[in-house]
DNA sequence: AATCAGGCCTGCGGGC
DNA sequence: TGCCCGCAGGCCTGAT
């Protein structure tokens, strides 16, 4: 589910409802994720004051007290649920970090709930992960960068740092597809499949091209698509494919505004009616569905 | 060094 | 209605 604005939108909501607050308990339901837990989790976490949040690509860093942060990485299927303790109504956060229907708190705790944190304000934060690709890992705080999943990064998007001389720089001699360029973290951090295909559909680029011929003009179109479809999603509180409520009630749209992902055989919005595209194509590069434009995108 | 297929898991929707 | 298959938003590993 997750890409980058979803990432942003959970962490916001997360923040909403933990910044400030202690952490008085923490419930392990299995050893761990796509690797185990750290070494003493629970120990480690409890009793500390939750300072703030950042984020890093799709991954969420909650600083602790004490000069430890909370690593959580939502993988595919990863979102997180918040409820307030023994009140009827019932808030969840979900994969955009917040709060849907009302159940009692005796209720059974959700499947596939793996992780939840307790806080000294009556509240429980979930970590819900059916397919266990999620990451929970704790890094000090001052070497959160030098983090072996963080430490091989390339630059956000959305930083002033990501500029069309630097993703040249990044695509000058790669002999891939620039989808699949786009895909590698390396080259620019948290984008995912959904995101490449808006952003490449918007700049007008073929995703078989390859990524060496995308270097120079072309790079001038597409990085600021990237930062546009970027900033348009987190500004509609992500995408949400299935369903799921944010903190303040309301739910991420901005899936409405695909104009490509999901939308094989749809005319594409932009082409002209006379002659017609021919609409909306999806192809498999890297295993992965890609959808596009083929009149528009070159 | 760079690139790609495969694997990790479970759930869901479409087709029969 | 029910079963089976294909597919899914990420990322790491190993083979080439």
């Amino acid at each position: 589910m997750p890409e980058l604005p979803e990432v942003e939108t959970v962490m916001r909501g997360l923040s909403a409802v933990l910044q400030g607050h202690r952490i008085v308990e923490v419930e392990l339901r299995r050893a761990g994720l796509r690797f185990p837990f750290p070494l003493g989790l629970a120990r480690r976490v409890e009793g500390r004051r939750v300072i703030s949040f950042r984020r890093r690509a799709k991954y969420m860093l909650m600083r602790l007290e004490d000069g430890e942060s909370l690593l959580i990485h939502l993988g595919m299927s990863g979102r997180m649920v918040a409820r307030p303790v023994g009140d009827a109504a019932m808030p969840r956060l979900g994969p955009q970090g917040a709060v849907s229907d009302a159940r009692g708190h005796n209720a059974p705790p959700e499947a596939h709930e793996h992780m939840v944190l307790v806080t000294d304000h009556g509240w429980r934060v979930g970590f819900v992960d059916p397919r266990r690709f999620g990451a929970v890992d704790l890094v000090p705080t001052a070497e959160e960068e030098g983090h072996r999943l963080l430490s091989g990064l390339g630059p956000e998007p959305l930083d002033d740092a990501f500029t069309p001389a630097a993703l040249s720089a990044a695509l000058a001699g790669k002999r891939t597809p620039i989808k699949a360029a786009l895909l590698d973290q390396t080259v620019v951090a948290g984008l995912g499949n959904i995101y490449v295909c808006e952003a490449l559909y918007r700049a007008g680029i073929s995703p078989r091209r390859l990524a060496d011929s995308c270097a120079g003009v072309r790079a001038e179109r597409l990085v600021p698509a990237i930062k546009a479809v970027l900033a348009e999603s987190i500004g509609a509180g992500g995408s949400s494919l299935r369903d799921y409520v944010r903190a303040d009630g309301e739910v991420g749209r901005f899936q409405e505004r695909f104009a490509v992902y999901g939308r094989e055989d749809e005319p594409c919005p932009d082409c002209p009616g006379v002659p017609p595209c021919q609409g909306i194509q999806r192809i498999v590069q890297a295993g992965r569905s890609t959808f596009f434009c083929p009149k528009r995108q070159r």
